[in-house]
DNA sequence: TTAATTATGTATCGATAGGTATAAAACTAA
DNA sequence: TTAGTTTTATACCTATCGATACATAATTAA
């Protein structure tokens, strides 16, 4: 990446591949989350040792995001091709059918680490928890806008909702990764893909896309804590740092 | 529970609800999950000290439990209620608006403690992972015996396959789950519900319930590790307890 | 060779984790 | 009152957390 050759480096030379070691941290990251990974777990299953990891990556935080890095250009790029398919057909199909690819794959650990590395986590690791937060938005802009040029190619019905559906694929994805979490089979997770998928593609377009009336759950199901009281921001106990 | 009345106890009385206690710590568990909570965190949101958490609720692990127990009794009611609606198509709605309702309460924490609580954790708490996924396998379970009964009174078609669909409703859930603890609001989510209605009650049965064939993407997306070799299993790297 | 430089291994740092010992406080039973 | 019982509050325990100091090993430049 910095340049072509190594070019003969000055000191000691390292003793290992720092993209192996990282490679060996994601899975540690991936199956414990960021806060169930101790040092002493990834020193050891990246077998180095504490400085060496220091030297190379920085702390537990930049290693957790170059991690994060390595996830998104490794087991994860199919998400990436999958937006480079000329239909947005092909484009949801291959997101879904790719998670449950990647769910197959027995070197890997179980689940998403962008879902599980940080999903709830104490107030030390707040901006790990952003991080991972982050990127999941940014997966879901990058569909949305998928499907926006989608639609003006007329690949998707003129009536079609781009940001609803890329956040429904996306909700669907990430249960997905909970599922996998779980221990979901490849296969379980494909015939969940293939109702989700039918969702998307229905083939009458006035369900697919219906008027937007009011429905009939909307009343009683949905129906206190509609307009007063502006929702004061959640959380109630105090849960910030004390001191 | 014990008995009807408290009964005059001998000792000094307790200066707190254990009840208001139980809520307190279920914000932090929500809002930091297992490993994020510390018993300072837990304590100062409680307002008791250590010793009285661990005379009333015993240690870390089952006050979590008890947590747990309280928040499908409490937040997670609306899951039961669901399951009792008279048709199979209340039932989903319900579950699903249910979610966006939960999610839309200023004075819950973002997100579901059962899918966050513990998701990925460190070996010291693989046994309280293992509690929130039986959890959550244990609600799969419930909606699919619900979803079989309505096969059977001629609720859902025939060729229905109430476990495909139970686990379909289960995914979405927990991805409405890790959208909600990423601060979607619950309009959205209840948008999300919507799309994700239309793949279970598409009008056109045939639609709904294909022939079980070979769709076109499972040639090239869902091609290799289909066979051989029995899928030894996942997780290479050495992350189990070294001592 | 010698000096400079970088990585490695050990041993350790202060801070915090979950969990308790202990004694005073507040109650009931006698 | 007195004894017995249970809770509260303070202080502390050991283990582990993430992170480093330091000396040694291994390399390049001069």
């Amino acid at each position: 990446m910095k340049s072509g050759t190594p070019a003969a480096q000055r000191g000691r030379p390292r003793a290992f591949d720092p993209d192996v070691a990282l490679e060996r941290a994601m899975h540690v990251f991936w199956a414990k989350g960021y806060e169930g990974a101790s040092l002493s777990d990834l020193t050891r299953a990246m077998r180095i040792n504490r400085p060496s990891l220091y030297a190379a990556f920085g702390n537990k935080e930049e290693l957790f995001r170059k991690v994060l890095d390595r996830y998104v250009n490794g087991p994860l790029a199919y998400f990436g091709e999958a937006l480079a398919a000329p239909k947005a057909r092909d484009v949801i199909e291959q997101i879904f059918f790719g998670a449950a690819k990647m769910a197959g794959d027995p070197r890997l650990p179980a689940g998403c680490l962008m879902v599980q590395g940080a999903l709830a986590v104490g107030n030390a690791a707040g901006s790990v928890r952003k991080e991972a937060a982050g990127r999941r938005a940014g997966s879901e802009v990058a569909l949305r806008r998928r499907l926006q040029r989608a639609k003006r190619e007329g690949d998707l019905p003129k009536n079609a909702d781009p940001a609803e559906l890329a956040r429904y694929v996306m909700t669907v994805l990430q249960g997905m990764a909970v599922q996998g979490a779980d221990g979901a089979s490849p296969d379980q997770l494909r015939r969940v893909a293939q109702v989700a998928l039918r969702a998307v593609w229905c083939v009458n377009s006035n369900v697919l896309f219906p008027p937007k009336a009011s429905p009939v759950w909307s009343s009683r199901l949905v129906s206190n804590r509609g307009s007063p009281k502006a929702p004061e921001r959640r959380g109630s106990a105090s849960m910030d740092a004390g001191k």
